[in-house]
DNA sequence: GTTTTTGCACTGACCAGTCAGTTCAAAAAG
DNA sequence: CTTTTTGAACTGACTGGTCAGTGCAAAAAC
Protein backbone atom coordinates (compact mmCIF):
# COMPACT_ATOMS: atom_id res chain seq x y z
CA UNK A 1 0.00 0.00 0.00
CA UNK A 2 2.05 3.08 -1.74
CA UNK A 3 1.67 6.32 0.99
CA UNK A 4 2.75 9.68 -0.31
CA UNK A 5 5.47 9.67 2.36
CA UNK A 6 4.98 12.27 5.00
CA UNK A 7 2.19 14.39 4.62
CA UNK A 8 3.36 18.06 3.83
CA UNK A 9 1.43 19.38 6.48
CA UNK A 10 2.62 18.01 10.13
CA UNK A 11 -0.21 16.33 11.36
CA UNK A 12 -1.05 12.35 11.84
CA UNK A 13 -1.23 10.12 8.56
CA UNK A 14 -4.87 10.34 9.46
CA UNK A 15 -5.93 13.89 9.66
CA UNK A 16 -4.21 13.96 6.28
CA UNK A 17 -6.44 11.36 4.99
CA UNK A 18 -9.53 13.70 6.76
CA UNK A 19 -7.99 16.47 5.50
CA UNK A 20 -7.88 15.02 1.06
CA UNK A 21 -11.36 13.78 2.08
CA UNK A 22 -13.08 16.98 2.96
CA UNK A 23 -11.40 18.31 -0.09
CA UNK A 24 -12.47 16.01 -2.55
CA UNK A 25 -16.03 16.31 -0.99
CA UNK A 26 -16.46 19.68 -0.85
CA UNK A 27 -16.08 20.25 -4.46
CA UNK A 28 -18.01 17.26 -5.44
CA UNK A 29 -20.82 18.21 -3.25
CA UNK A 30 -20.68 21.66 -4.28
CA UNK A 31 -21.18 20.85 -7.98
CA UNK A 32 -23.73 18.13 -7.69
CA UNK A 33 -24.86 18.83 -4.05
CA UNK A 34 -25.10 16.03 -1.34
CA UNK A 35 -27.40 13.33 -2.21
CA UNK A 36 -26.20 13.37 -5.54
CA UNK A 37 -22.66 12.95 -4.53
CA UNK A 38 -22.02 9.04 -3.91
CA UNK A 39 -19.57 8.13 -1.20
CA UNK A 40 -17.33 5.84 -4.52
CA UNK A 41 -16.98 9.27 -6.04
CA UNK A 42 -15.60 11.25 -2.73
CA UNK A 43 -13.45 8.27 -2.11
CA UNK A 44 -12.20 8.08 -5.84
CA UNK A 45 -11.84 11.75 -5.98
CA UNK A 46 -9.85 11.92 -2.95
CA UNK A 47 -7.56 8.79 -4.09
CA UNK A 48 -8.63 6.23 -0.97
CA UNK A 49 -10.49 3.60 -0.95
CA UNK A 50 -14.28 3.73 -0.09
CA UNK A 51 -13.18 1.52 3.45
CA UNK A 52 -10.84 4.50 4.57
CA UNK A 53 -13.81 6.84 4.33
CA UNK A 54 -15.89 4.34 6.60
CA UNK A 55 -12.79 4.06 8.75
CA UNK A 56 -12.52 7.84 9.57
CA UNK A 57 -16.33 8.93 9.66
CA UNK A 58 -19.09 6.92 10.91
CA UNK A 59 -21.19 8.06 7.44
CA UNK A 60 -21.88 9.93 4.80
CA UNK A 61 -23.46 12.73 6.33
CA UNK A 62 -21.45 13.44 9.57
CA UNK A 63 -18.69 13.61 7.14
CA UNK A 64 -20.62 16.45 5.61
CA UNK A 65 -21.37 17.96 9.17
CA UNK A 66 -17.56 18.13 9.81
CA UNK A 67 -16.95 19.75 6.44
CA UNK A 68 -19.56 22.65 7.40
CA UNK A 69 -18.05 22.97 10.83
CA UNK A 70 -14.19 23.40 9.58
CA UNK A 71 -15.18 25.22 6.62
CA UNK A 72 -17.47 27.94 8.38
CA UNK A 73 -14.73 28.22 11.60
CA UNK A 74 -12.39 29.07 8.90
CA UNK A 75 -14.60 31.87 7.45
CA UNK A 76 -15.64 33.41 11.02
CA UNK A 77 -11.91 33.32 11.97
CA UNK A 78 -11.39 35.28 9.12
CA UNK A 79 -13.67 37.24 9.85
CA UNK A 80 -13.11 38.38 13.62
CA UNK A 81 -9.77 38.87 12.49
CA UNK A 82 -9.95 41.55 9.67
CA UNK A 83 -12.28 43.35 12.33
CA UNK A 84 -9.78 43.05 15.09
CA UNK A 85 -6.81 44.07 12.53
CA UNK A 86 -8.68 47.22 11.94
CA UNK A 87 -9.56 48.13 15.27
CA UNK A 88 -5.86 47.74 16.15
CA UNK A 89 -5.10 50.22 13.53
CA UNK A 90 -6.88 52.68 14.75
CA UNK A 91 -9.76 52.19 11.94
CA UNK A 92 -13.60 53.15 12.75
CA UNK A 93 -16.13 50.74 12.83
CA UNK A 94 -17.52 51.46 9.53
CA UNK A 95 -14.15 50.75 8.60
CA UNK A 96 -14.02 47.11 10.26
CA UNK A 97 -17.04 46.34 8.44
CA UNK A 98 -15.05 47.26 4.93
CA UNK A 99 -12.58 45.27 6.19
CA UNK A 100 -15.16 42.48 6.81
CA UNK A 101 -16.23 42.59 3.35
CA UNK A 102 -13.21 42.07 1.89
CA UNK A 103 -12.33 39.44 3.93
CA UNK A 104 -15.67 37.90 2.69
CA UNK A 105 -15.00 38.06 -0.77
CA UNK A 106 -11.21 36.88 0.11
CA UNK A 107 -12.72 33.86 1.43
CA UNK A 108 -15.13 33.04 -1.06
CA UNK A 109 -12.18 33.61 -3.89
CA UNK A 110 -10.36 30.98 -1.69
CA UNK A 111 -12.86 28.65 -1.04
CA UNK A 112 -15.73 29.26 -3.50
CA UNK A 113 -16.63 25.53 -3.47
CA UNK A 114 -17.38 25.10 0.17
CA UNK A 115 -19.18 28.90 -0.21
CA UNK A 116 -21.44 27.34 -2.96
CA UNK A 117 -22.76 24.62 -0.81
CA UNK A 118 -23.16 25.75 2.32
CA UNK A 119 -25.35 28.80 0.09
CA UNK A 120 -27.35 25.79 -1.33
CA UNK A 121 -27.83 23.98 2.19
CA UNK A 122 -28.46 27.21 4.84
CA UNK A 123 -32.39 27.55 3.92
CA UNK A 124 -33.17 23.91 3.39
CA UNK A 125 -35.13 22.46 6.20
CA UNK A 126 -35.83 19.01 7.65
CA UNK A 127 -32.67 18.03 6.76
CA UNK A 128 -30.55 15.93 9.09
CA UNK A 129 -27.55 18.74 9.55
CA UNK A 130 -29.79 21.24 9.92
CA UNK A 131 -28.61 22.17 13.71
CA UNK A 132 -25.43 22.05 12.89
CA UNK A 133 -25.98 24.64 10.07
CA UNK A 134 -27.98 26.90 12.49
CA UNK A 135 -25.16 26.72 15.11
CA UNK A 136 -22.51 27.76 12.45
CA UNK A 137 -24.41 30.32 10.78
CA UNK A 138 -25.29 32.03 13.85
CA UNK A 139 -21.39 32.58 14.87
CA UNK A 140 -20.38 33.77 11.40
CA UNK A 141 -23.50 36.46 11.21
CA UNK A 142 -22.90 36.91 14.98
CA UNK A 143 -19.30 38.48 14.20
CA UNK A 144 -21.19 41.03 11.45
CA UNK A 145 -23.26 41.83 14.50
CA UNK A 146 -21.36 42.81 16.66
CA UNK A 147 -19.44 45.17 14.94
CA UNK A 148 -22.70 46.79 13.39
CA UNK A 149 -23.68 46.96 17.20
CA UNK A 150 -20.45 48.42 18.49
CA UNK A 151 -21.05 50.89 15.38
CA UNK A 152 -24.16 52.24 16.80
CA UNK A 153 -23.03 52.56 20.36
CA UNK A 154 -20.71 54.52 19.27
CA UNK A 155 -23.18 56.66 17.75
CA UNK A 156 -20.96 55.70 14.07
CA UNK A 157 -24.06 54.45 12.42
CA UNK A 158 -27.86 55.34 13.60
CA UNK A 159 -29.50 53.35 16.08
CA UNK A 160 -32.65 52.94 13.74
CA UNK A 161 -30.92 50.17 11.75
CA UNK A 162 -32.24 46.89 12.09
CA UNK A 163 -29.22 44.82 13.11
CA UNK A 164 -30.13 41.69 12.25
CA UNK A 165 -31.48 42.61 8.96
CA UNK A 166 -28.85 44.59 7.79
CA UNK A 167 -26.49 42.01 8.73
CA UNK A 168 -27.98 39.70 6.26
CA UNK A 169 -28.53 42.37 3.78
CA UNK A 170 -24.42 42.39 4.02
CA UNK A 171 -23.93 38.90 4.15
CA UNK A 172 -26.38 38.42 0.97
CA UNK A 173 -24.49 41.56 -0.78
CA UNK A 174 -21.08 39.85 -0.70
CA UNK A 175 -22.24 36.16 -1.11
CA UNK A 176 -24.45 36.67 -4.75
CA UNK A 177 -21.37 39.58 -5.81
CA UNK A 178 -18.93 37.04 -4.87
CA UNK A 179 -20.44 34.35 -6.18
CA UNK A 180 -21.54 36.16 -9.39
CA UNK A 181 -18.32 37.65 -9.89
CA UNK A 182 -16.69 33.96 -9.61
CA UNK A 183 -19.13 32.38 -11.96
CA UNK A 184 -19.58 34.88 -14.45
CA UNK A 185 -17.12 37.08 -14.79
CA UNK A 186 -13.66 35.46 -12.77
CA UNK A 187 -11.54 38.26 -14.94
CA UNK A 188 -12.31 40.84 -12.27
CA UNK A 189 -10.08 41.60 -9.81
CA UNK A 190 -10.79 41.82 -5.69
CA UNK A 191 -10.39 45.46 -5.62
CA UNK A 192 -12.61 45.94 -7.81
CA UNK A 193 -15.33 43.93 -6.68
CA UNK A 194 -14.53 44.92 -3.43
CA UNK A 195 -14.77 48.58 -4.07
CA UNK A 196 -18.30 48.01 -5.66
CA UNK A 197 -19.76 46.63 -2.37
CA UNK A 198 -17.73 49.43 -0.69
CA UNK A 199 -19.85 52.02 -2.61
CA UNK A 200 -22.89 50.35 -2.29
CA UNK A 201 -22.43 50.16 1.54
CA UNK A 202 -21.45 53.88 1.74
CA UNK A 203 -24.31 55.33 0.36
CA UNK A 204 -22.91 56.57 -2.52
CA UNK A 205 -25.16 54.61 -5.06
CA UNK A 206 -28.87 55.57 -4.18
CA UNK A 207 -28.92 59.02 -3.55
CA UNK A 208 -29.41 60.31 -0.02
CA UNK A 209 -31.82 62.14 1.27
CA UNK B 1 -64.00 12.92 -29.38
CA UNK B 2 -63.17 16.71 -28.76
CA UNK B 3 -61.59 17.64 -26.02
CA UNK B 4 -61.29 21.12 -25.77
CA UNK B 5 -64.26 21.74 -23.26
CA UNK B 6 -63.52 23.31 -20.47
CA UNK B 7 -63.99 21.79 -16.69
CA UNK B 8 -64.99 23.74 -13.73
CA UNK B 9 -61.49 25.13 -13.25
CA UNK B 10 -60.92 27.21 -16.05
CA UNK B 11 -57.86 25.44 -17.60
CA UNK B 12 -58.05 21.86 -19.01
CA UNK B 13 -57.41 19.29 -16.65
CA UNK B 14 -53.80 18.66 -17.56
CA UNK B 15 -53.00 21.94 -16.90
CA UNK B 16 -54.56 22.05 -13.26
CA UNK B 17 -52.76 18.30 -12.76
CA UNK B 18 -49.33 20.33 -14.25
CA UNK B 19 -50.24 22.83 -11.65
CA UNK B 20 -50.60 20.84 -8.25
CA UNK B 21 -47.50 19.07 -9.39
CA UNK B 22 -45.57 22.32 -9.84
CA UNK B 23 -46.77 23.24 -6.26
CA UNK B 24 -45.82 19.48 -4.85
CA UNK B 25 -42.85 19.82 -6.29
CA UNK B 26 -41.89 22.88 -5.15
CA UNK B 27 -41.99 22.66 -1.96
CA UNK B 28 -40.46 19.44 -1.68
CA UNK B 29 -37.68 20.32 -3.74
CA UNK B 30 -36.76 23.31 -1.74
CA UNK B 31 -37.18 21.18 1.31
CA UNK B 32 -34.89 18.70 0.60
CA UNK B 33 -32.80 19.06 -2.65
CA UNK B 34 -33.69 17.88 -6.10
CA UNK B 35 -32.24 14.69 -6.13
CA UNK B 36 -33.32 13.43 -2.35
CA UNK B 37 -36.50 14.20 -3.86
CA UNK B 38 -38.16 11.55 -5.00
CA UNK B 39 -40.81 11.23 -7.70
CA UNK B 40 -43.38 8.92 -5.88
CA UNK B 41 -43.06 11.72 -3.64
CA UNK B 42 -44.17 14.61 -5.49
CA UNK B 43 -46.95 12.54 -6.67
CA UNK B 44 -47.84 11.25 -3.69
CA UNK B 45 -48.38 15.02 -2.67
CA UNK B 46 -49.85 15.95 -5.70
CA UNK B 47 -52.24 13.51 -5.22
CA UNK B 48 -51.88 12.07 -8.22
CA UNK B 49 -50.03 8.53 -9.39
CA UNK B 50 -46.82 8.52 -10.44
CA UNK B 51 -47.46 7.24 -13.71
CA UNK B 52 -49.35 10.38 -14.28
CA UNK B 53 -46.23 12.11 -13.50
CA UNK B 54 -44.47 10.37 -16.84
CA UNK B 55 -47.51 11.41 -18.65
CA UNK B 56 -47.27 15.06 -18.13
CA UNK B 57 -43.80 15.33 -17.79
CA UNK B 58 -40.92 13.63 -19.99
CA UNK B 59 -38.76 13.36 -17.04
CA UNK B 60 -37.97 14.11 -13.26
CA UNK B 61 -35.21 17.24 -14.51
CA UNK B 62 -37.73 18.31 -17.07
CA UNK B 63 -40.07 18.66 -14.37
CA UNK B 64 -37.83 20.49 -12.37
CA UNK B 65 -36.75 22.70 -15.33
CA UNK B 66 -40.33 23.89 -15.86
CA UNK B 67 -40.64 24.82 -13.41
CA UNK B 68 -37.80 27.06 -12.41
CA UNK B 69 -38.83 28.97 -15.92
CA UNK B 70 -42.28 29.29 -14.59
CA UNK B 71 -41.10 30.72 -11.17
CA UNK B 72 -38.28 32.97 -12.95
CA UNK B 73 -40.83 34.10 -15.24
CA UNK B 74 -43.07 35.22 -12.44
CA UNK B 75 -40.60 37.12 -10.58
CA UNK B 76 -39.42 38.92 -13.76
CA UNK B 77 -42.87 40.10 -14.73
CA UNK B 78 -43.35 41.06 -11.11
CA UNK B 79 -40.40 43.11 -11.27
CA UNK B 80 -40.84 44.74 -14.43
CA UNK B 81 -44.42 45.64 -13.48
CA UNK B 82 -43.16 47.82 -10.26
CA UNK B 83 -40.56 49.48 -12.28
CA UNK B 84 -43.32 50.58 -15.09
CA UNK B 85 -45.75 51.34 -12.33
CA UNK B 86 -43.71 53.84 -10.64
CA UNK B 87 -42.24 55.43 -14.00
CA UNK B 88 -45.94 56.25 -14.74
CA UNK B 89 -46.62 57.44 -11.19
CA UNK B 90 -43.62 60.07 -11.88
CA UNK B 91 -41.02 58.61 -9.31
CA UNK B 92 -37.55 58.51 -10.05
CA UNK B 93 -35.03 55.91 -10.99
CA UNK B 94 -34.04 55.42 -7.86
CA UNK B 95 -38.09 54.97 -6.75
CA UNK B 96 -37.95 52.48 -9.38
CA UNK B 97 -35.27 50.13 -7.52
CA UNK B 98 -37.00 51.02 -4.60
CA UNK B 99 -39.84 49.33 -5.40
CA UNK B 100 -38.11 46.23 -6.98
CA UNK B 101 -37.00 45.59 -3.44
CA UNK B 102 -40.19 45.81 -2.73
CA UNK B 103 -41.69 43.54 -5.78
CA UNK B 104 -38.63 40.82 -5.12
CA UNK B 105 -39.55 40.69 -1.76
CA UNK B 106 -43.54 40.49 -1.67
CA UNK B 107 -42.46 37.88 -4.53
CA UNK B 108 -40.25 35.72 -2.01
CA UNK B 109 -42.84 35.81 0.72
CA UNK B 110 -45.17 34.56 -1.75
CA UNK B 111 -42.93 31.81 -3.01
CA UNK B 112 -40.52 31.04 -0.47
CA UNK B 113 -40.28 27.50 -1.55
CA UNK B 114 -39.10 28.42 -4.98
CA UNK B 115 -36.81 31.02 -3.73
CA UNK B 116 -35.00 28.17 -1.56
CA UNK B 117 -34.86 26.38 -4.34
CA UNK B 118 -33.82 28.84 -7.37
CA UNK B 119 -30.68 29.92 -4.93
CA UNK B 120 -29.81 26.59 -4.06
CA UNK B 121 -29.48 25.61 -7.49
CA UNK B 122 -28.20 28.78 -9.44
CA UNK B 123 -24.67 28.42 -8.49
CA UNK B 124 -23.94 24.75 -8.84
CA UNK B 125 -21.91 23.55 -12.53
CA UNK B 126 -22.41 20.12 -13.98
CA UNK B 127 -26.07 20.10 -13.75
CA UNK B 128 -28.44 19.15 -16.70
CA UNK B 129 -30.38 22.70 -16.03
CA UNK B 130 -27.07 24.60 -16.35
CA UNK B 131 -28.35 26.52 -19.43
CA UNK B 132 -31.81 27.08 -18.61
CA UNK B 133 -30.63 28.50 -14.96
CA UNK B 134 -28.47 30.55 -16.74
CA UNK B 135 -31.12 31.99 -19.39
CA UNK B 136 -33.37 32.55 -16.38
CA UNK B 137 -31.53 34.15 -14.34
CA UNK B 138 -29.92 36.61 -16.65
CA UNK B 139 -33.86 37.43 -17.32
CA UNK B 140 -34.36 38.71 -14.01
CA UNK B 141 -30.98 40.44 -13.82
CA UNK B 142 -31.38 42.08 -16.88
CA UNK B 143 -34.36 43.80 -15.53
CA UNK B 144 -32.40 45.58 -12.80
CA UNK B 145 -29.49 46.27 -14.22
CA UNK B 146 -31.45 48.78 -17.16
CA UNK B 147 -33.11 50.28 -14.31
CA UNK B 148 -29.70 51.16 -13.11
CA UNK B 149 -28.26 52.09 -16.48
CA UNK B 150 -31.02 54.33 -17.03
CA UNK B 151 -30.37 55.93 -13.63
CA UNK B 152 -26.99 56.40 -14.97
CA UNK B 153 -27.84 57.87 -18.16
CA UNK B 154 -30.38 60.47 -16.30
CA UNK B 155 -27.14 61.25 -13.92
CA UNK B 156 -29.17 60.28 -10.43
CA UNK B 157 -26.55 57.71 -10.18
CA UNK B 158 -22.77 58.21 -10.02
CA UNK B 159 -21.46 56.86 -13.58
CA UNK B 160 -19.11 54.78 -11.60
CA UNK B 161 -21.08 52.20 -10.44
CA UNK B 162 -20.31 48.60 -12.02
CA UNK B 163 -23.93 48.00 -13.20
CA UNK B 164 -23.58 44.23 -13.49
CA UNK B 165 -21.94 44.16 -9.71
CA UNK B 166 -24.13 46.08 -8.09
CA UNK B 167 -27.14 44.55 -9.41
CA UNK B 168 -26.14 41.41 -8.04
CA UNK B 169 -25.45 42.68 -4.75
CA UNK B 170 -28.60 44.40 -4.75
CA UNK B 171 -30.20 40.34 -5.73
CA UNK B 172 -27.88 39.23 -2.94
CA UNK B 173 -29.10 41.77 -0.44
CA UNK B 174 -33.22 41.44 -1.08
CA UNK B 175 -32.58 37.91 -1.37
CA UNK B 176 -30.94 36.81 2.04
CA UNK B 177 -32.29 39.27 3.96
CA UNK B 178 -35.78 38.02 3.20
CA UNK B 179 -34.75 34.02 3.33
CA UNK B 180 -33.25 35.26 6.96
CA UNK B 181 -36.39 36.45 7.81
CA UNK B 182 -38.86 33.97 6.17
CA UNK B 183 -36.42 31.26 8.20
CA UNK B 184 -35.80 33.22 11.42
CA UNK B 185 -37.84 36.17 12.22
CA UNK B 186 -41.04 35.59 10.04
CA UNK B 187 -43.02 38.05 12.88
CA UNK B 188 -41.15 40.39 11.52
CA UNK B 189 -43.68 42.98 8.77
CA UNK B 190 -42.83 43.31 5.24
CA UNK B 191 -42.38 47.12 5.70
CA UNK B 192 -39.98 46.52 8.62
CA UNK B 193 -37.92 44.27 6.08
CA UNK B 194 -38.18 46.63 3.36
CA UNK B 195 -37.17 49.88 5.11
CA UNK B 196 -34.06 48.23 6.74
CA UNK B 197 -33.15 47.37 3.09
CA UNK B 198 -34.24 50.80 1.83
CA UNK B 199 -32.08 52.59 4.21
CA UNK B 200 -29.13 50.62 3.21
CA UNK B 201 -29.67 51.23 0.00
CA UNK B 202 -30.09 54.63 0.45
CA UNK B 203 -26.82 54.98 2.57
CA UNK B 204 -28.46 55.89 5.83
CA UNK B 205 -26.38 52.99 6.72
CA UNK B 206 -22.43 53.42 5.91
CA UNK B 207 -21.80 56.86 6.79
CA UNK B 208 -20.91 58.94 3.56
CA UNK B 209 -17.95 60.77 2.53
C1' DG C 1 -82.39 8.54 -27.59
C1' DT C 2 -79.76 4.70 -27.17
C1' DT C 3 -75.63 2.17 -28.19
C1' DT C 4 -70.93 2.05 -29.62
C1' DT C 5 -66.49 4.01 -30.38
C1' DT C 6 -62.66 6.96 -29.52
C1' DG C 7 -58.78 8.66 -27.25
C1' DC C 8 -57.16 11.62 -23.46
C1' DA C 9 -55.72 11.50 -18.80
C1' DC C 10 -54.55 8.72 -15.37
C1' DT C 11 -53.14 4.44 -12.73
C1' DG C 12 -49.98 1.48 -10.03
C1' DA C 13 -47.49 -2.81 -10.11
C1' DC C 14 -43.18 -3.86 -11.84
C1' DC C 15 -38.20 -3.79 -13.32
C1' DA C 16 -33.45 -2.95 -13.75
C1' DG C 17 -30.17 -0.33 -11.83
C1' DT C 18 -27.96 2.33 -8.01
C1' DC C 19 -26.10 3.43 -3.61
C1' DA C 20 -25.00 3.73 1.49
C1' DG C 21 -23.16 1.05 4.40
C1' DT C 22 -20.83 -3.60 6.02
C1' DT C 23 -17.39 -7.02 6.27
C1' DC C 24 -12.89 -8.75 6.50
C1' DA C 25 -8.50 -10.62 5.46
C1' DA C 26 -4.35 -8.86 4.30
C1' DA C 27 -0.91 -5.41 3.66
C1' DA C 28 1.40 -1.14 4.52
C1' DA C 29 3.05 2.31 7.63
C1' DG C 30 5.19 3.70 11.67
C1' DC D 1 3.14 -4.69 17.72
C1' DT D 2 -0.44 -1.09 16.66
C1' DT D 3 -2.70 1.88 13.74
C1' DT D 4 -4.35 2.83 9.41
C1' DT D 5 -5.47 1.73 4.84
C1' DT D 6 -6.81 -1.30 1.13
C1' DG D 7 -9.99 -3.42 -2.02
C1' DA D 8 -13.32 -6.15 -3.36
C1' DA D 9 -17.46 -8.59 -2.50
C1' DC D 10 -22.00 -8.31 -0.63
C1' DT D 11 -26.57 -6.70 1.07
C1' DG D 12 -30.84 -4.69 1.13
C1' DA D 13 -33.40 -0.73 0.59
C1' DC D 14 -34.66 2.54 -2.66
C1' DT D 15 -35.56 4.99 -7.26
C1' DG D 16 -36.32 6.61 -11.99
C1' DG D 17 -38.72 5.16 -15.50
C1' DT D 18 -42.07 1.81 -18.02
C1' DC D 19 -46.26 -0.09 -19.67
C1' DA D 20 -50.51 -2.66 -20.06
C1' DG D 21 -54.69 -1.49 -18.58
C1' DT D 22 -58.84 1.56 -16.61
C1' DG D 23 -62.32 5.32 -16.43
C1' DC D 24 -64.89 8.49 -18.60
C1' DA D 25 -67.10 12.00 -21.31
C1' DA D 26 -67.73 13.60 -25.90
C1' DA D 27 -68.60 12.14 -30.64
C1' DA D 28 -70.36 9.03 -33.94
C1' DA D 29 -73.42 5.65 -35.47
C1' DC D 30 -77.76 3.77 -35.67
Amino acid sequence: MERSSTPPGGGSRREATRQKLYEAAVTLIAEQGFSATTVDEIAERAGVAKGTVYYNFASKSVLFEELLRHGVELLTDSLREAAERTERDGGTKVDALDAMIRAGLVFISRYPAFTQLYVAELWRTNRAWQSTLMVVRQQAVAVIEDVLREAVASGELSDEIDIPLTAAAMVGMVLVAALDWQSFQPERSLDDVHSALSRLLQGRVGGNR
